[in-house]
DNA sequence: TGGTAATACACACATT
DNA sequence: AAGGCC
DNA sequence: GAATGTGTGTCTTGCCT
């Protein structure tokens, strides 16, 4: 047997001998939740009283027929706002509106501009008691009916701020206010359990203590007000670091190392990678990485003890399978001389199984202050994720590849568009500054290239219409010219002219 | 003693369409070996004693590895086929190569410095990805080696470290030296040697990709549906087709205030330079063109693009004289 | 109701 | 604080 | 985003009687 402690049992010892406790520190977060949650619930509450389908029907008609009248205002097409929005305007909606509410409870051709005879008529005599009526239901109706626009304006503008609230917990800056780390309390109990706690807090995040299915592990979770019931919900996060102990570490690697020389055959005890796999394949949608804690103590210890063997193994000349031979020093008053004896190399053949086998990565630290610094880097890198990933799913490929010119600064009156245009020219694939310039000075703005176009005859005209344009490059006798050339011509009409946003630039065949 | 062939393989000059034609071939156990491949950046110029260490130190290590230009990358590893001399020829054929699926950027401190404040990290983070080889390593060297005084502080580069390996999901190896890395190389191929001793490997295309997590699939570590070299490689350098979209997209950006989301909520409603023409055609007044865009939404939610952008893309598209 | 002023708040862009 | 103003 | 700081413009708010 070996006779050092197994991984697993030494779990189970950490795991019975911490209380495992939960518990929620609040840093700063914690006045803005509380604001927050009423308001969620005064969403959800207002959603559930009134219809699900019907009114969501109700409200995304109402929200086309608001955007159509601002639209209108600002003389934009509607086609902006929905594209299969007929151009009727909100005013023509409302009076067709009061016209049918008038004309359900009055005589019809009472409805609008009375003729001047009945106008004195109706200007002698009292109002019926119809009409009096009338007009407590009109004034009823238009009550009703502010209150409801009223209603589905509030509501829109919660959802509005719902979801802003929700794209600015993903934002670098505040986003890790809304992260909980969830600390195995194995971890804890070890040196330096107490700074990690205090470094974490004082990073903005919260922090809770809870017995983990990972031993010595820490968890993340993302805190955020669910979109749907206005709840706070925790959204856990894949990534998972374990801190694995010097004496179970060597000895996994020690139990690799005696695999690899006595044949895949033997059973050698848990190596790193099969403790691994275990955990992998219980649950697979973990993202596993390692840290050890001054490993050098052990190298430092076996180097002490032979530095002979050490050299050996470091050059890797022979075959160096440190077996637990050399155990010969006090037992029980100094772990680490009793661990097997293992080398760096087989360190590095292990963690490259390790690697190859699971893509699990181990990182070795000296000290637990840099294993707090690492979570917290590994928190902020957590939290961060989401934002940056969403931005590399909708932006373009372009806007960061290398060689890119921020926009080019344009005034109010215009200065600065040619070069925007020269600049636009050159996005083109192989179309050099000379090149650009020489069609910039034939047409210096895009409106006078589209009615060169215009003017072309025949297809056939447009494509080569740039073909012709002499560029000059360098100065003076030694200059040289050449022609824009048929391709890049034809490249510029097909960019300028096609109809067809997929249309491929660079010809094929 | 190591064996190094300048295998040249010219970046620029090639066909169109790499000699690879749609044939699926493959290559049996013991028809080919494990090759590790150096980008010839990582062994001539500069530092010119620095660059030969790791050379050297791999030569040591009787590693064979070849020399090559790399269009992406700093090292990988290829399965070359082994191929017999024909009587009658004095040249061999050229064995066929594919790429094993790991691809390492080599990155020393000060270098990663320098790469994160001109842009040139990220760019090249995002190569890696779409690379083709779905095992992308960053190799970090110098770590807690010497403060190195670089313009960067030193928690802000770890924590780039830290970023490649959680966000962008890349396995991330931390060296201390030179020789530390050969070391990694060492055993990768060696490891890398033993793992393909026995497998049929298979050609596959670029296409069909879906590049996801590169850790996740844990179970089906050994791919052996793998890419050519040649295509690898000249896929690796930036030639890409253009569309109309994806130019008028880059041709918005050039104006100062349009990003990217503003650029595709313009696309979203005129794809094309042509149907934008079209619709400032069809205003029936000019402050109508100007407010053509001015009330699209853009962005994490419908935020408007406003009437001060749209009025300049209106200045640029519709001014019938020359610009200035 | 609309329309503005004043602020807050983003975002694009520029630096150690 | 609600209502009518233009 | 490396991290932080700076200026353009929208967007939110409150105000008016």
């Amino acid at each position: 047997m070996a006779p050092v402690a197994d991984p697993v049992s030494s779990l189970e010892v950490h795991a019975s001998a911490g209380a495992a406790r939960s518990d929620v520190l609040m840093v700063s977060s914690d006045s803005e939740e509380e604001a927050m949650i009423p308001l969620a619930v005064r969403l959800k509450q207002k959603q559930l009283g009134l219809g699900t389908a019907a009114i969501n029907a109700e409200e995304t008609r109402a929200s086309n027929v608001v955007s159509n009248g601002c639209s209108r205002l600002l003389e934009v097409p509607s086609y902006h706002i929905n594209p299969e929005a007929q151009p009727i305007e909100r005013n023509k909606i409302c009076s067709n509106i009061t016209r049918q509410c008038s004309s359900n409870n009055n005589a019809p051709y009472l409805s609008k501009e009375p003729p001047p005879e009945n106008g004195t008529y109706l200007a002698k005599c009292k109002k019926t008691p119809a009409e009096v009526e009338a007009a407590r239901q009109e004034t009823l109706r238009k009550r009703a009916m502010r209150e409801h626009q009223q209603e589905e304006k509030e509501r829109l503008r919660m959802e509005k701020k719902a979801l802003a609230d929700a794209v600015k917990a993903l934002r670098p800056e505040e986003c890790i206010k809304h992260m909980v780390v969830t600390v195995d309390p194995g971890l804890l109990q070890l040196e330096g359990g107490g700074a990690l706690l205090t470094s974490l807090h004082a990073m903005g995040c919260s922090c809770a203590i809870e017995k983990q299915s990972l031993p010595r592990s820490v968890t993340w979770a993302r805190h955020s007000p669910c979109p749907q019931t206005g709840e706070m919900m925790s959204i856990p996060d894949s990534n998972t670091v374990i801190q694995v102990p010097v004496d179970d570490f060597v000895t996994m690697i020690n139990n690799y190392s005696k695999r690899q020389c006595n044949g895949v055959l033997m059973e050698s005890g848990i190596s790193l990678t099969t403790w691994i796999q275990g955990h992998m394949s219980r649950n697979p949608s973990r993202t596993l990485s390692l840290v050890v804690i001054d490993i050098d103590k052990y190298f430092r210890s076996q180097n002490s003890k032979c530095q002979k063997k050490y050299r050996e193994a470091v050059l890797g000349e022979e075959k160096n399978v440190g077996l637990q031979g050399a155990q010969k020093k006090r037992r029980k008053k100094d772990d680490i001389n009793q661990l097997p004896e293992v080398s760096r190399v087989q360190v590095e053949e292990a963690l490259v199984d390790l690697q190859l086998q699971t893509g699990v990565q181990v990182r070795f630290l000296s000290t637990w202050k840099d294993f707090t610094d690492y979570i917290t880097m590994s928190t902020k890198a957590v939290a961060e994720a989401p934002f940056k990933r969403e931005r590399e799913k909708t932006g373009f490929t372009f806007c960061l590849e290398s060689e890119w010119a921020g926009g080019q600064k344009v005034d109010r009156t215009g200065n600065g568009l040619l070069q925007v245009w020269k600049r636009q020219i050159q996005q083109l694939n192989r179309v050099s500054p000379d090149m650009a310039s020489a069609i910039l000075s034939a047409y210096p703005s895009p409106r006078l290239l589209a009615q060169a176009y215009a003017r072309c005859k025949s297809d056939h005209e447009k494509v080569g219409l740039l073909a012709d344009i002499l560029i000059r490059r360098g100065e003076g006798v030694a200059s040289t010219t050449r022609r824009v050339g048929p391709e890049l011509s034809k490249r510029l009409f097909l960019l300028m002219m096609s109809c067809d946003a997929h249309q491929p630039l660079d010809s094929a065949v | 003693r190591a064996h190094i062939s300048e295998s040249d393989a010219t970046g620029k000059s090639q066909t169109l369409e790499s000699g690879r034609t749609a044939t699926s071939w493959h290559l049996p156990p013991g028809s080919y070996d494990i090759v590790l491949c150096v980008d010839v950046i990582e062994t001539t110029g500069g530092s010119s004693g620095r660059k030969q260490e790791l050379v050297k130190e791999l030569q040591r290590n009787c590693v064979t590895f070849d020399i090559r230009k790399l269009n992406v990358g700093d090292f990988l590893w290829v399965a070359r086929e082994k191929v017999t001399p024909v009587p009658g020829q004095l040249r061999p054929p050229v064995g066929k190569e594919l790429v094993l699926d790991y691809i390492i950027e080599r990155k020393r401190m000060d270098d990663l410095c320098g790469s994160i404040i001109d842009g040139r990290f990220r760019e090249q983070k995002f190569r890696l990805k779409r690379c083709g080889l779905r095992k992308p390593i960053y190799l970090v060297e110098e770590c807690g080696s010497a403060a190195a005084h670089l313009s960067l502080p030193e928690s802000t580069l770890q924590q780039a470290i830290v970023n490649t390996q959680v966000v962008d999901g890349f396995f991330v190896k931390r060296v201390q030296d030179v020789k530390e890395s050969a070391a990694y190389l060492t055993i990768m191929t060696r490891y890398l040697q033993k793992l393909y001793h026995n497998c049929t490997l298979f050609c596959r295309s670029r296409e069909l990709e879906g590049d996801g997590g590169d850790e996740s699939e844990q179970t089906a570590n050994l791919s052996c549906s793998l890419m050519a070299f040649t295509e690898f490689n000249y896929g690796a350098i930036k030639n890409k087709c253009q569309t109309v979209r994806e130019v008028f997209a880059r041709q918005l950006m050039q104006i100062s205030g349009v990003s990217g989301d503003k650029a595709a909520a313009v696309l979203e409603h005129y794809s094309t330079v042509s149907s934008l023409l079209q619709a400032y055609d069809q205003c029936s007044s000019e402050s109508e063109k100007e407010k053509l865009l001015s009330s699209i939404k853009y962005g994490k939610l419908k935020r408007n693009l406003g009437p001060a952008l749209s009025r300049t893309i209106y200045q640029l598209y519709c001014t019938r004289g020359p610009l200035s």
